[in-house]
DNA sequence: TTGTAGGCGTTATCAT
DNA sequence: ATGATAACGCCTACAA
């Protein structure tokens, strides 16, 4: 295959005139330029993007590291991220944790080692190796965070959307209101308990610790966890899930009790993934941005890219959750 | 950041030896092994993959095309892609085509510019554009392939898939039978469309042109399909769809017009992604292993890689697909 | 506007 | 078993 310097021999030109036909045109002579041109186009001459990887010492990867790929909703941050990652040159290097700690430690090392360029973690639990990681490369965290941390970030606010989603419960009627929370070791979930206690603090509504069970963001969970609350002698008449999946899961335990959905239970999800509103009942649960984030993220690390600024703490973007309400909730009367 | 000739000199022995450390310990003796490492960890030395990549004219990177990340049905062929990939020391970069042609043919000029050592490709219009790539390069296609050509490729037998979906109903007593298609330029849906018409023939049913119909792989599409299919005059007792989503957009037209499924119309769908078992009623649907159509993929392409085999006429590998019975077929009685 | 030349950090070849 | 040296192909001062 030809190179550059092939290019310059036919062209009667210096191999630094055909670069900057390559990168800069506009300094280079309409005469010289067509020649280069021409010799390029009669090799079919194509620029190694290896040796200038090596050169410019980058190599226009961007790492995505996430938790699931299987979970539309990343990869609806996964497309908002890939379009202005694609604007500006940059490409998307897939980095799946499936959840595992060690993978996430793994991918994390592809900076040093220069084979992403930055990375954006869209799951973020090895909190320490992050931050330190962070002082020598541009990171942005999507979605998840880290607690009292600096680094910029990219998220909805989860307390607040969640305080939305049970004061909505609370508003119809609902007194007895369970919450079904995602793994309590993810910072997310941690929020959205919050949210939710704080909502029924706000109604002097009793909290009771039975009716707050752990699901692991999966419709298997939101099933058994489901289950277990009605069995419970005082069984709530709403639930709030900490996510979508859960929550559809928990619509099917009901079912699955001759129960139904909102007659009996009233039911909020989380998220607002593409199959909330096609199950039936159609979900009632909160909209996150997906794709803004995603852009945004995007947008935020070409900026510390380019600027190589240490003063990140400014770009941070915290989006409103909106409550989309759709099926799953229904009045309480108060007769019970 | 320190390079190989700093750890070189700590050390006190050459970077040749240094790279060697790296690339193939065992070729050293063990007490300059001792002294290297040592200094390695002293200079937190990390090896930079920019230049090695331009050394080795490769960089490790696996293009995987795909048509719609949103899609969990290629999630889990990325999964299999990615295990296969990672186990071998590749990783993936994703390319997200969003059904844009354009976009298919900008990500495979990729393999020209080195930005990645091959292909795996999970949509392929630009038939001609691909067959010329891979003289010179190594490409696998998956899940869709390219009529009449010899490329290496993985997938499912689509036709005798489609013809068991469509005997499935047949064999409920169903005469009737419908059939919605994704578009038809994908072969994939030509194949699924074959299937469907060779077991009706076989089973002397007469193939009605107005049972066919066009959607665009859609939920929405399904249902606005299958709602001028209810508007028939003779409408079908039974419905295949081509893929899942089409088949819910269905069901959802079908229980909108008040009738039921599978009562009153069944229906099969194609894919068996994930929410096929957890929607209501749950899906009849042909399933594919996609888990399994990604890692073979990937390792049909490594062994291209490896071997730089031109004969890669046998590297093809058809899996059947399998009927998932569920709820949404019943048996027709022959009142009608 | 164009050319010259050095170097990015590694690995492979050839000696020793 | 180890060292010296020459690429890999490009970009970018600097010089002309």
């Amino acid at each position: 295959m030809a190179n550059m310097l092939d290019v310059a021999k036919l062209a009667d030109v210096s191999p630094a005139t055909v670069s900057r036909v390559l990168t800069n045109p506009d300094i280079v002579s309409d005469h010289t330029k067509d020649k280069v041109l021409k010799a390029i186009e009669e090799l079919n001459y194509k620029p190694n993007v290896l040796a200038r990887n090596l050169r410019k010492m980058e190599n226009k990867n961007i790492l995505v590291i996430l938790p699931d790929i299987t979970n539309t909703f990343f990869s609806q941050v996964l497309r908002g991220i890939d379009q202005v990652a694609s604007e500006n040159g940059y490409r998307v290097l897939l980095a799946d944790t499936k959840d595992e700690l060690d993978l996430e430690h793994e991918y994390l090392t592809y900076l040093d080692l220069k084979i992403a360029d930055a990375a954006i973690m869209l799951t973020s639990r090895n909190v320490e190796a992050i931050e330190e990681l962070a002082r020598k490369h541009q990171i942005v965290l999507a979605c998840e965070y880290i607690k009292d941390s600096q680094l910029p970030m990219v998220s909805i606010d989860n307390i607040k959307s969640a305080y939305k989603a049970t004061k909505h419960l609370i508003d119809l009627g609902h007194q007895k209101i369970a919450h079904i929370s995602g793994p309590m070791d993810i910072i997310l979930n941690k929020d959205r308990f919050e949210g939710y206690k704080k909502a029924l603090l706000e109604a002097n509504l009793k909290f009771n610790r039975d009716w707050v069970k752990e699901g692991e963001y999966t419709v298997d969970s939101g099933y058994s966890e489901m289950e277990k609350l009605l069995q419970l002698s005082a069984p709530p008449t709403a639930v709030f899930a900490s996510n979508d999946e859960m929550a559809i899961g928990a619509i099917k335990a009901i079912k699955n009790s001759n129960m139904k959905v909102p007659d009996d239970i009233a039911v909020v999800g989380f998220d607002d993934i593409k199959w909330a509103s096609i199950y039936e009942p159609a979900l009632t649960t909160i909209f996150q941005p997906t794709f803004e984030i995603g852009k945004k993220a995007m947008s935020i690390l070409l900026k510390l890219i380019k600027e190589e600024k240490e003063d990140f703490q400014l770009e941070r973007k915290v989006y409103e959750g909106e409550l989309v309400v759709r099926k799953t909730c229904g009045a309480k009367n108060n007769r019970d």
